[in-house]
DNA sequence: CCAGTCGTCCACCTTTCGATAGATCTGCGG
DNA sequence: CCGCAGATCTATCGAAAGGTGGACGACTGG
């Protein structure tokens, strides 16, 4: 069964140097090419190849929002990011709109090939050559190992914080915990005191950037 | 120049195994083992190691928690995690606590070999069996396109909601933008109503989960 | 030119918040 | 048993925040 590959790349001369070599791969077809980033969703959508390889850097419509269409449609191909510039906004913005695997133009012919079936196989790729950063970056993103402060807090502390951070008013809070809204009032202070805030503001932002919030999903 | 190498497992099997397959290599010598993290983390600080190639599931200290003691330590080493269970758990906490590299231990010893020396070059290595799910994690976790409401308020509502987002009260915001407090509190109000929020808490995460805030690094 | 829209600004009034003081209740060691 | 510490609860009062109405200039299309 042969994996079918669109190359989209505004330059000419790229789409054929893609086209050869992934066409001497026996398992390997390329269905189609495109010059930008709309003709590449269009053709992408009527022949439904089941990998694309797309360039970041087009005019008209960009790579990346090009990927963002495609990841937003039915049986969604899985893109194979491809870029010149090492550029943090590329990486982050391709896999954040949903692109597969991210690979630099300088690699191999044969790390590129490796590549798409690797995807082919619901597998991910990431270039060695940036991996590093996407961890970091991951790191950042990922709420803290709860370490901090927030052990100070009491249960029901807590509970208040939570409630808070969800932007929930005193009285609302007191409701919700069948109190008093004074006694609310006391938590959230001692809440403030105990992390060395100022405003409940304060206070739901932390909560937010520590991972308090159990972020549901609609 | 050699890769000085701490080697942390809890099984003596495994740590034998791994010291023959690397000490097999000209530029890597592994310079001190450890049984489990917090005998991994003393070692460590002791002999400075240039990599740490460290088993997740470890007795007392865990893996996970000896790589965030590592990360925090100066000059710390860069952090191989191997784990033979494919857990989401062990990928990202590894990740979030500080690991440079993870693999599987199904891992070929020459794709252990050549992590190691990836992480020494300073850069970042993710089995490519797993790289899929942080790639699918990592765009979860991104902050969404800035395709929203947020187009709907003008320059000056788009400068209040920022100060608001770090939790500065209205007459703080005032002071800062040479205006009236009163008028910052008209500000607020159509922030509220064009977001279709009720109170500056829900105004402050909603700013921050759109990514709207440019969290400084003291 | 002028009516309409939009952004920015300010003041008044009500609700909510935040700081403070103190009342119960519970668990733990002397 | 007693005292003490900490968690939970309540009440009061000045300070912010939020809702509303309206003024003023700038820009826009009849």
């Amino acid at each position: 069964m042969t994996i079918r590959v669109l190359v989209a790349d505004d330059q000419e001369a790229a789409r054929e140097a893609l086209r050869l070599i992934l066409d001497g791969e026996p398992d390997i077809d390329v269905i189609a090419t495109a010059a930008d980033g709309a003709e590449a969703v269009h053709r992408a959508l009527l022949r439904r190849p089941d990998v694309v390889v797309m360039d970041l850097r087009m005019p008209g419509m960009d790579g990346i929002a090009a990927i963002g269409r495609l990841a937003a449609a039915e049986s969604a191909p899985r893109v194979l990011a491809l870029t010149t510039f090492d550029l943090d906004e590329y990486l982050f913005g391709a896999l954040r709109a949903g692109a597969a695997g991210f690979l630099l133009k300088d690699s191999d012919p044969d790390v590129l090939i490796a590549a798409i079936r690797e995807l082919h196989q619901g597998r991910g790729l990431i270039d060695p050559q940036v991996t590093g950063r996407l961890i970091s970056r991951f790191a950042a993103l990922s709420p803290r190992p709860a370490t901090s402060e927030l052990d100070l807090l009491t249960p029901r502390e807590h509970h208040v914080l939570r409630l808070l951070a969800r932007g929930l008013s005193n009285g609302e809070i007191a409701t919700a915990c069948t109190i008093e809204e004074g006694t609310v009032k006391t938590h959230v202070n001692r809440i403030l005191t105990k992390l060395g805030l100022r405003t409940r503001v304060h206070a739901a932002i932390y909560a937010h950037e520590h991972g308090i919030v159990t972020r549901e999903m609609p």
